[in-house]
RNA sequence: GGGCAAGUGGUGGAAUGGCAUACACGCAGGACUUAAAAUCCUGUGGCCGUAAGGCUGUGAGGGUUCGACUCCCUCCUUGCCCACCA
């Protein structure tokens, strides 16, 4: 019989399905395991990326099944977001109507791959049975001060017309249209996500089974900086500006400062003292024109303050007092101390406008002194302080730290850190998302939707016009309703959530993804979590983990949760390629699941994936790789026609090292390796045949890697219950045991023959052999022997 | 500019201090077939050699070691992340 993938695969989908296969028990004694990958937004249709993420978890989920554990694979949908709402504008639907038939397409798709996932946990983040409880989080972050409104500048995709997290900036571009990044100021829902910065950076620590770079990614995105807040005095006036320094070994070479055109001092009455005020105000408003790309550029603009001074406090010299937009007001303090001589964007800078540069770090490789005039570029090494009063000849590692205490200890300075890290703003100007459940009273101000009240639903018909703004503020009977305080008419809040703070929780929503009386039951999230092994892509290394953290963090402040990490082990898949390029409707370069599943089943489409390149590295598409998959499959079908009735020893001894090895592997997550080993496995078979018992534990090992076609043999082999449902095969470790050796003998470290020994052979014995092989009488013939290295059962150098 | 990965046959990749290139793709040859496909078997880094065999070989150069794809240093290249971050 030729193995029928189609009729087999669509078999036991069904079967799985009727006879909960994949339902974690509720009430067990087995270890439990959580399995998650990153639930997809549905566009409808599974790509090339989904196949190879939900595959390497699904080996990982069956795996775990096979060896008794309590398995928890759940999927959902991360349903909210814009491209629902373009469906809407352009094919004149409902982004509700339109999403949900995605999520069936989709798991149409996902289940024609044969994924183990438990659908009765099935979550939709765009059902108010979701976002009901996203409100309730809102609300309980209000209440704590977590979640705050204010007016600040905040990023505006002018195309998007919305808002962004400084997240969702990319090249200063927006992340999902790249847009032009413009800069607003408005009033906008923020969450505190600095409170939390310090445990967000410190339990980094704990994360011992994450991607190194994931932990570097997130560190440098903290951004936490040692330095120290300088204070400048103007001259004339009282009034001080703080500075912000990471080189406070450089504070007695800065010759001038600098202010972000943004810098509050520009907006007080000092600028009556500014004698060329209106060139200045010309440079403030063409900077505040500018895009924050184009403030990159690298021609370093800028104009003097003239009429005011400011005093360096280590030295008391006047310094002059400069605006540039090189400065950012968002960092450190919006003002800088310019150090040309020591740092290179103030050298252009101070080359560009002739300011004079003092060089007060001299690098001991050099033997002349440095000289300002002769600098070609800033000095940014270490080295010995020079021009710099009582620290003169210390070397400035050290000079840092006792110029900082100097300075606290009068009073000139203070020893501080900053983080580049700033709080999150959820409010967004569109449709598709959970409304903020806040209320605009004349009389109240700001009034919670009180808990009980909780959905605030999304109206189903709003006008999608894809004009004038966000289509919520058009539905009256959404925005109009009354003070829950005062019962007198008041407006709803009409931004909804970004949709990364659905995303942010989801995984304790699995825990018990039907409760009702709060996000998540307490006793089942105590069970089941933390994640034992999450899998997704590197693209959400920053944004997603940083949020689920904070989230995990907040819950556990909350007293809902007792750990402070969400995800366990983290395992970061590469993306597939096709041609050296990332697969994109863009390029054209795509290769749709489906027709493969078509034409060589989701089996094949499962090994191959798994085959071609370990999890991590990005994948290369290749068509004849597919072939090599099916020849795989094909090859193993056919062994079962031609079973013997016993197998002889050296077979047996294959098996138990297979089944050490593809083991080891899978808990490893090298499956490459693993289906490396059972295709070794399988040519041995093909050179001395196998009985139904090695049969069986090839078939086994097969089972999460090519399920249903695993499920279909077992079943061959006359077995009644589901191969997810076989032990797992043990090895002995007695069948390892090699009685002969083959050993490698090198002569100053070259191969020059092998021997056969048995296996133990001791030093003495071994000399003896070797001295007897005729084949390496060339090489040591008349040498003496300097050293001769053993190593057991494998190697035998002899240096001459 | 800073940080993190990675660099191995014609190709995807294996080996993490001990036989470099497992496994697969491709290619070549053979068997089966009237023939083709499928299948099965054999070979396959480079150079020299009829062969036995020798030399050489993991981005480049140096170091540690009896022994280095693997560890250390310098450099080059590619990818990713961050970035006028003070």
């Amino acid at each position: 019989m030729e193995y029928n993938f189609k009729e087999i695969e669509e078999k036991w989908q069904k079967i799985w399905q009727e006879k909960k296969i994949f339902t974690a028990e509720v009430k067990s004694d087995k270890p439990k395991y959580y399995l998650l990958e990153m639930f997809p937004y549905p566009s409808g249709k599974i790509h090339m990326g989904h196949v190879r993420n939900y595959t390497i978890a699904d080996v990982a989920a069956r795996y775990r099944l096979m060896r008794g554990f309590n398995v928890l694979h759940p999927m959902g949908f991360d349903a909210f977001g814009q491209p629902a709402e373009n469906a809407a504008i352009k094919n004149r639907t409902r982004p509700d109507i339109w999403t949900h038939k995605c999520i069936d397409w989709m798991k149409i798709e996902l289940k024609k791959m044969g994924f183990s996932y438990d659908w009765e946990r099935e979550v939709s983040t765009c059902d108010s049975s979701y976002y009901k409880w996203n409100q309730w989080i809102f609300l309980k972050m209000l209440e704590r001060g977590i979640a705050y409104k204010k007016a600040s500048n905040v990023n505006w995709c002018p195309v998007c017309e919305t808002t962004l997290a400084n997240e969702e900036v990319v090249d200063g571009g927006c992340w999902r249209c790249y847009a032009k990044v413009e800069q607003k100021e408005l009033e906008q829902w923020f969450l505190k996500t600095t409170e939390y910065k310090e445990r967000l950076l410190e339990d980094l620590s704990q994360l011992k089974e994450w991607p190194q770079r994931v932990i570097a990614m997130q560190t440098n995105w903290l951004g936490k900086s040692q330095g120290v807040e300088i204070y400048f005095k103007l001259k004339k006036d009282n009034k001080t500006i703080p500075v912000f320094t990471t080189r406070v070994d450089t504070i007695f070479g800065a010759t001038y400062i600098v202010l972000a055109p943004e810098h509050p001092l520009l907006k007080s009455n000092i600028k009556y003292q500014i004698s060329n005020i209106n060139e200045v105000f010309d440079y403030i408003e063409k900077a505040q024109n500018k895009t924050k790309l184009e403030r990159t550029e690298k021609d370093k603009t800028g104009v003097e303050a003239k009429g005011i001074k400011a005093i360096n406090p280590v030295n008391n010299e006047e310094v002059p007092i400069w605006i540039a937009d090189y400065v950012l007001m968002e960092y450190g303090t919006g003002a800088i101390m310019a150090v040309p001589a020591h740092d290179q964007r103030d050298f252009l800078f101070a080359k560009e406008h002739s300011l004079p540069m003092k060089v007060v770090i001299q690098p001991s490789a050099v033997s002349h002194q440095l000289s300002a005039n002769e600098l070609k570029e800033a000095y940014e090494g270490d080295g010995a302080q020079i021009n710099s009063g009582e620290f003169n000849g210390l070397p400035n590692q050290e000079a840092k730290t006792k110029i900082a205490e100097w300075m606290e200890k009068k009073g000139i300075g203070k020893i501080q850190e900053h983080w580049r890290l700033r709080d999150w703003l959820i409010s967004r100007q569109r449709y598709w998302g959970t409304p903020i459940p806040i209320i605009y009273c004349q009389k109240c101000g700001i009034v919670p939707v009180p808990f009980e009240n909780l959905p605030v639903e999304l109206p189903k018909d709003a006008p999608f016009t894809g004009e004038g703004g966000s289509p919520l503020g058009k539905v009256k009977e959404f925005v109009n309703v009354n003070c829950p305080k005062c019962n007198s008419p008041a407006r709803r809040e009409t931004d909804t959530m970004a949709t990364f703070f659905d995303s942010s929780w989801y995984f304790l929503r699995f825990c018990s993804a039907r409760f009702e009386n709060g996000p998540f039951d307490k006793e089942k999230a105590k069970y089941w979590m933390p994640v034992d092994q999450y899998i997704g892509g590197i693209e959400h290394a920053i944004l997603h983990l940083l949020y689920a953290r904070f989230f995990t963090k907040f819950f556990k402040d909350l007293g809902m949760v007792s750990f402070d990490e969400p995800f366990c082990r983290l395992l970061t898949q590469g993306m597939v390629l096709k041609d050296g390029e990332v697969m994109s409707k863009s390029r054209g370069n795509i290769v749709d699941p489906d027709s493969i599943i078509k034409n060589y089943g989701a089996d094949t489409l499962r090994v191959f994936v798994l085959f071609a390149a370990p999890p991590e590295t990005e994948l290369e598409w290749d068509d004849r790789g597919i072939e090599g998959a099916f020849r795989f499959l094909n090859r193993v079908w056919r062994i079962k026609d031609n079973l013997k009735e016993k197998t002889d020893g050296s077979l047996a001894k294959v098996m138990h090292k297979t089944v050490k090895k593809v083991t080891e592997d899978i808990e490893n997550f090298k499956f490459n390796t693993a289906i490396a080993a059972l295709m070794e496995f399988v040519n041995a078979i093909y050179q001395s045949g196998a009985d139904r018992e090695v049969f069986s534990s090839l078939v086994i090992m097969l089972g999460p890697i090519a399920p249903h076609f695993s499920e279909e043999l077992w079943e061959t082999l006359g077995n009644k219950e589901s191969v997810c449902k076989a032990r797992w095969p043990k090895y002995d470790p007695a069948f390892l045991i090699e009685e002969n050796v083959t050993m490698v003998v090198q002569v100053n470290g070259k191969i020059r023959s092998k021997i056969d020994v048995p296996a133990g052979r001791c030093e003495d014995r071994l000399k003896e052999i070797v001295l007897s092989d005729t084949a390496l009488k060339p090489w040591i013939q008349g040498k003496p022997f300097k050293k001769f290295i053993v190593v057991p059962d494998k190697l035998i150098n002899i240096v001459v």
